[in-house]
DNA sequence: TAAATACAAAATGTATACAATATATCGCGG
DNA sequence: CCGCGATATATTGTATACATTTTGTATTTA
């Protein structure tokens, strides 16, 4: 076993990823270093330079003199992603087919298993950070320097944006998560048998069911009620 | 006239920046942080921060306990880079096309000026610099937070393998290099017209001229002289 | 009453001193 | 002479104290 402790600096890292995953730590909302430095028993400074660390992994804002704050969803966000995240992930899943690794191969069935027991519980939270961990992994796979930075973001904004719809929709929910996880299960396989081809097919599909997913919540069906006769 | 003085740590950072893209600090050069501390006026404390927010933008490399380095260029540097740019680049100027503002019109120009500037001085260091900017201004005109990330990293090496080949090579470069600055103001036009297309097949022509400078380079005709016979 | 200004409190930014860790040098033994 | 290990040196990491800037509040004035 070779888990070396980690430094309470990374230890405040992880805290503060997953937060900022899993909504805990809205977006642009406030961090107080004072606060953080006494929970976690650090010193401001070290904290400071985990904050712009993750400042540069895309996960906080630093405006100078005004402190962090996670970094914010604005109106054009799901625009840019939806424009952005088919093309580099088809991408990204291309590489991983035609570079993964054994042990990187293991370890995406791995985060797979954890992904589909999480669907069974009813943690939100949970299921959204096992579906960052699985797509994490194929980033790692493309072992593509370059592309990663961006993979990277993209996910961040991915597991927030499933958080905030997954959380309120109703219905469907349970067919759409089925039909991602069996989605996973066609990448793992398409990575092992080094199908660049079905693996970017997979990506599209992938996007494609995402996004259905998040049109039906942004624009559901209208309201059918006279205007004005609410007020009893 | 609104330049509000940058302070010692934008200084810092600039001419951190310029030192990697020009290679005057080289892949894998150490940074002493006591000696460009001294040098700049600022204690160590504000120096780690810009240290981690470059690592953050992809110019340095942070390794616990020993300190950074000028991130590193290694033998798969150059595949990768042409795998991902001209996607991430094609995408990026098709986006500049579509959401370029007027302000940003006119720095891209300036930009162009300046470049031109460059080539005719025969500094390579300014020209990469000039040409640096220009593409870094175009992503700027793209207005996607998701694709940025990548497409910054991208020019970093760009810049840096235009060092190392624009330095080395004889022949050609002038032609190569004139093509390029007509590629610039192509697309100019294109984003002037609001043509996504033309701007996309500019991209790619664009990188198919670097492609085409650093072939020649890293495979050049064989010197063609008897085997062993070198030793006078 | 509303706006503006002055003051107070809080939070961020920086410097310096100290602790921990890595690297280099020297001495010893094989 | 080479390799190993211990000590010394240099460098990185952290804490704390201080300076600066921002922000909130109260008071004054139109």
């Amino acid at each position: 076993m070779n888990k070396p402790t980690p430094s309470p600096k990374d230890q405040l890292a992880d805290h503060l990823r997953q937060g900022v995953l899993t909504l805990a730590l809205p977006p642009g909302a406030d961090l107080d270093e004072v606060r953080l430095s006494e929970e976690f028993g650090l010193s401001r400074t070290p904290l400071r330079e985990v904050f712009r660390a993750l400042a540069g992994e895309g996960y906080l804002d630093l405006r100078a003199g005004r402190g962090a704050r996670v970094s914010d969803m604005s109106m054009t966000t799901l625009r840019d992603f939806f424009l952005a995240a088919p093309m580099i992930y088809a991408a990204v899943l291309r590489l991983a087919a035609q570079n993964a690794t054994q042990s990187q191969i293991t370890a995406l069935k791995a985060a797979q298993t954890q992904f589909e027991a999480a669907l069974h519980s009813d943690n939100t939270a949970q299921r959204a950070l096992a579906n960052n961990r699985f797509h994490d992994i194929t980033g790692e796979m493309a072992q593509n320097t370059y592309l990663l930075p961006s993979f990277k973001r993209l996910l961040i904004d991915h597991a927030r944006i499933a958080m905030t719809f997954y959380n309120a929709q109703t219905g469907r929910q349970d067919d759409d998560t089925e039909t991602a996880s069996q989605h996973h299960h066609a990448m793992i396989n398409a990575i092992i048998a080094r199908d660049a081809d079905t693996a970017e097919d997979l990506a599209h599909a992938h996007w494609q069911l995402s996004r259905g997913h998040i049109e039906r919540f942004v624009m559901p069906g209208a309201l059918d009620l006279p205007l004005g006769a609410s007020h009893n």
